[in-house]
DNA sequence: GAGCCTCTGGAAAGCACTTGCCACAGTCGG
DNA sequence: CCGACTGTGGCAAGTGCTTTCCAGAGGCTC
């Protein structure tokens, strides 16, 4: 017999221990829930749960009445045990507070509420092991989805390691995704990085650019490697050639962005016509080193990033980018998870991106 | 007897179904793990869950062993029904794509990871149904904690369901914390935000502005109301007068800080020397108006905010404004109720605010 | 060598649910 | 008026774990 007599409905307010001392933890079960209603705890469970099984009209009544009196929560840890079927949807990120994350990850949310999954995020900064410690949380949970999202380095091991925690969580049922690269072997929402940097780059040589500088991310990101290759690879019609020395490695951050355009504007020689930042948060960095250096973009020098991250509508001059629909990648990944079924071999929804010329990238008049 | 017989360590690659048809997931029970380690399920648990009774050491090998072989991970749903502890941390917040929140979230998470929670978000959107929603979802879910991020509206009937919600959520024996106002009885962590806003009054009127207007946020939102009244508050020493006529009220995002910037530079009269902006999305947005309009900030008109978001670093020109420490708060929110015990009464942790001037306001020199 | 204590394995009773199965009460056709 | 059928309540057997309690083994003292 639970607490279910001693404190009902009213007392709201004086919450606090019943017993001696410790103000004990309340708890009240479907049982209190059953007995308070007078039918049995199989009915008042079919009440409850709106499974098939219909209950008469004037039982059902009352147990509705009970939940109410008792203020009755279901235990969905319990019903997880029971029906083998959690609703928890796992996220990973890398950086929450990086606009790029966050919009996928609202969007995603926005798909997960309604259909009342409850999200549990990680944001694992960029830690190889953390992002395969919340995986292996996410299986002993029984998690039904998980979503990672971010561009994964190409290291091997850790890339290896990654893979097996994955097949464990899918094949103890669970229905896995990634919103980046194909490299899990799960279905993947898959940005045209290097479609996308190469317009680009074809854009920005029409605009008049023609010598250039890249900010790349850390060397093996995949993601910022495929925005390198494809920019280079836009230039080459043009014989426009990218060196080595032109290509400055930094990390895929803001302060990484600010640091690599640091290293550019130490170079000797010519100032390149137009920098390419391979992604937004990068780019506004160097938007930053460039004005602290008294340089005005883009009377002195052009600037591009990638993604159009919300940030951009703030940042001034406007910078040219690629847009990606972060936000409706968030949702697509979530609907893909959450909607459809697992197909045999995992599936690759490709997302194009749409190359936004903006002012960052005016030529002066010739 | 479950799959442990059929399926044992080495076949991680085949993981296809093994009945006919339906790829059946595949279900690794503690028990699986007793049977091949040839213990009982009670020596079983013992090894995994690491409490207190010791076991032999080469039964625990063996156990270890056969964990390793089936790939086993316990089931942490079951455990929380077994032991009534579950280690969810539910975190509300308005809109996890406003840098405002995922500041916070992102502390509150470096806080949560090591101590091993699972982080469980919702973005509500301001709705007010919503996070109830939300609440009692967490109350189901038995979870541990529950921290609302976020200013709540002043609605009193919204506000005491709210209040029902989270009473129940803590009366079952959950742990709940706010950040924001002090208006749910539970253990707040509380800007400062009228004090703020009266020593940025302060701070613009001894740079020489001497009209205001303000960019106030809904009517209702407590947050907003109590920024609003703490300018005013600052001025008045001063013999300053903010009119009613020179309050603007707007949503309290970006395209919120758009439109009321739109409002007062349609007014009639002089334009006002400074401009402050409740919150600082609001004053971005509001830059961009005055961008679109032509008018250049600080020289034909000041602008200030509050919070110090960080895309604040980015912005041109830098923005004055009173600093929270975002990440901070979060922190302490996610240390406050994984931590420390529930006092007696809910305790309210102050947050003092710190005037950032910059020079968005600042007086050409006259 | 008897008695006692400590150490540790295992049976079994929870935990809060769901659900298969049986039984019983009506209802209807023949 | 009898039997088949349908609708629905409740018992009890799961679900995967923890934990209490008991019992046996071994070590120690006297």
């Amino acid at each position: 017999m639970s607490v279910a007599g001693r404190s009902a409905a009213g007392d709201l307010g004086s919450g606090q221990g019943d017993d001696a001392g410790r103000p004990e933890a309340q708890r009240i079960t479907l049982q209190d829930v059953a007995d308070l209603a007078g039918v049995s705890l199989s009915t008042a469970s079919r009440v409850v749960s709106e499974g098939e099984r219909r209950v008469r009209a004037d039982l059902a009544a009352r147990v509705n009445r009970a939940v109410a009196d008792l203020g009755y929560a279901a235990n969905l840890q319990a019903r997880a045990v029971a029906t083998g079927q959690s609703s928890v949807l796992g996220v990973v990120v890398h950086d929450i507070a990086d606009p790029y994350f966050s919009a996928i990850a609202a969007g995603l949310m926005d798909v997960a509420r309604p259909m009342r999954m409850l999200v549990c995020m990680s944001s694992t900064t960029e830690l190889e092991a953390g992002e395969r410690e919340f995986v292996s949380l996410m299986r002993a949970q029984r998690a039904r989805c998980l979503i990672l999202v971010g561009s994964r380095s190409a290291d091997r091991a850790g890339l290896a390691l990654l893979h097996a925690e994955i097949g464990a969580f899918t094949r103890s049922g669970g229905r896995a995704a990634c919103v980046g690269q194909d490299l899990l072997g799960v279905d993947t929402i898959l940005p045209q990085n290097a479609a996308g940097a190469e317009a680009l780059a074809r854009a920005l040589a029409v605009q008049g650019h023609r010598t250039f500088a890249v900010l790349a991310g850390p060397r093996g990101l995949v993601t910022a490697e495929d925005r390198l290759a494809g920019f280079v690879r836009g230039l080459q019609p043009l014989s426009i050639n990218v060196s080595e020395r032109q290509i400055v490695r930094g990390a895929f951050t803001r302060d990484g962005g600010y640091e690599a355009m640091s290293t550019v504007l130490a170079m000797h020689g010519p100032r390149p016509d137009c920098v390419f930042a391979v992604n937004d948060v990068m780019a506004v960095g160097a938007l930053a080193r460039l004005r602290a250096e008294g340089l005005s973009v883009p009377a002195d020098i052009g600037l591009a990033g990638f993604d159009d991250i919300a940030t951009l509508r703030d940042v001034f001059p406007p910078l040219t980018t690629v847009r990606l629909p972060l936000y409706r990648m968030g949702e697509m990944a979530a609907r893909l998870v959450l909607t459809e079924a697992a197909a045999d071999r995992p599936r690759v929804l490709p997302v194009g991106g749409e190359v936004v010329l903006r002012e960052s990238t005016e030529r002066p008049a010739a």
